[in-house]
DNA sequence: CTAGTATTCAAACGTTCGTTTAAATCACGT
DNA sequence: ACGTGATTTAAACGAACGTTTGAATACTAG
């Protein structure tokens, strides 16, 4: 059990894990099933069964396979910016980029399906089933405080009530940024030739983000008047 | 066929469409069946297909009865501010506020339901299924166009495709701000006490988005050399 | 009061779901 | 070359799905 049970049992775990994540994607969790699913991987219909044990721990392996190595991209990036700021908070232009950078190179990914990913991501984040929400969360916890951590830093003066509500903002503008590719064409009525330009996405994005996260507090009494 | 043909057929209806519209937001469209859904509303499990012919058909019912009225409602504060400001453009901001203060105020409304069907809207944007996505598109879209109208005149040299973008970015921050009261929690990790309070939150939504909104555009030259 | 329509009801329809089973096939260590 | 454990396969499982049916009931119009 040195070569077939180390590597043709991956590519059968990667073949189904590639065509749950497209399936997923397109029909959501529920709509998509096992014999849709294991008819794309070209796998039997068992196989679900016996390499992941349920379709809900499939669902688990899923996002687990991406998720871990992009917190690790993420706080590494992190790392990085800290490192060369000695002592100094970062700008809080710099902690958005390197939050949403990691998403969005991946949206450019369509060769091993980082695209589908990040999209099947985004619109998971309101998906009403409580356990995958709740594995999401998880998954996500670390790299969330790490990046609350910094926030506070860079922004001193900013009371801590509005920071958790303008990362709550910041965090649904990405997440729906991911997940609604076509809603676009919506508002603009023209399908975006740049869609995969990773690149202008992030400093648009990066311009809105940073613009709300630095806006001044609204006085409420200004505009209560008004009411 | 003057009062059971006309108000106990409604009941029905109605016990249905409040029932549909909670277990579709708790659980999704697949998920909620249509036995849970008719025990729910306590009728019986074919007085679904009796008055709306299908599941399907329900789904789109649900939408309707809600996003007509609400459709009016924006529509008629833009033609109230339009008329206040006699041939001058509006101000982004008072564009913005009546965007999302027809949204907001539901979200405060626990008791005929418009908190549940706000949350539901706003997850639906990301609905993997394309009929429902192709509806909602469908019945938001002379509202999305007024909006670009009034958007492209009050800010005459933000080009258009940012503006298209900066659109994009702000719908998506209300749409995920209405599905996903949950996720708050996992940010701030404390139940926000003012959920319900409708004014506080359009004024931070207001000022985040409106901030975004007309933010600097990015040169792209000053950012790309670090890259 | 009666005729007739609108609504409700219990039961069953055929289909599809996720999962399980047991035999067949495969690949490797000895 | 053979035996052993890992993997694949075809078939079937019971449960739940959305929908349909035809009889029972509620109601209104004449």
């Amino acid at each position: 059990m040195t070569l077939r049970a180390v590597k043709p049992p991956h590519e059968t775990r990667t073949r189904i894990l590639d065509a749950a994540e497209e399936l997923f994607m397109q029909h959501g969790f529920e709509a998509a099933s096992m014999r849709m699913l294991t008819a794309k991987a070209a796998v039997n219909l068992a196989a679900v069964n016996y390499h992941f044990g349920s379709k809900d721990a499939l669902i688990e392996a899923v996002f687990r396979r991406r998720i871990d190595p992009m917190n690790a991209e993420r706080l590494a990036e992190l790392d990085r910016l800290e490192a060369g700021a000695d002592g100094h908070p970062l700008a809080p232009e710099q902690i958005i980029r390197a939050f949403i950078r990691t998403s969005l190179k991946m949206v450019g990914d369509t060769r091993t399906g980082g695209r589908t990913f990040v999209r099947l991501l985004g619109r998971t984040y309101t998906e009403p089933a409580k356990p995958i929400r709740s594995l999401i969360g998880q998954l996500y916890a670390p790299t969330v405080e790490r990046f609350k951590a910094l926030f506070a830093r860079a922004l001193p003066d900013l009371p801590r009530e509005e920071l958790f509500w303008r990362m709550y903002f910041m965090f649904g503008t990405l997440a729906y940024t991911l997940a609604a590719t076509d809603t676009v064409q919506l508002i603009a009525g023209t399908k975006p030739e740049d869609r995969h330009d990773a690149r202008a996405l992030e400093d648009r994005l990066a311009a809105f983000l940073t613009a709300g996260l630095l806006a001044p507090r609204v006085d409420g009494a200004n505009v209560k008047k008004a009411a």
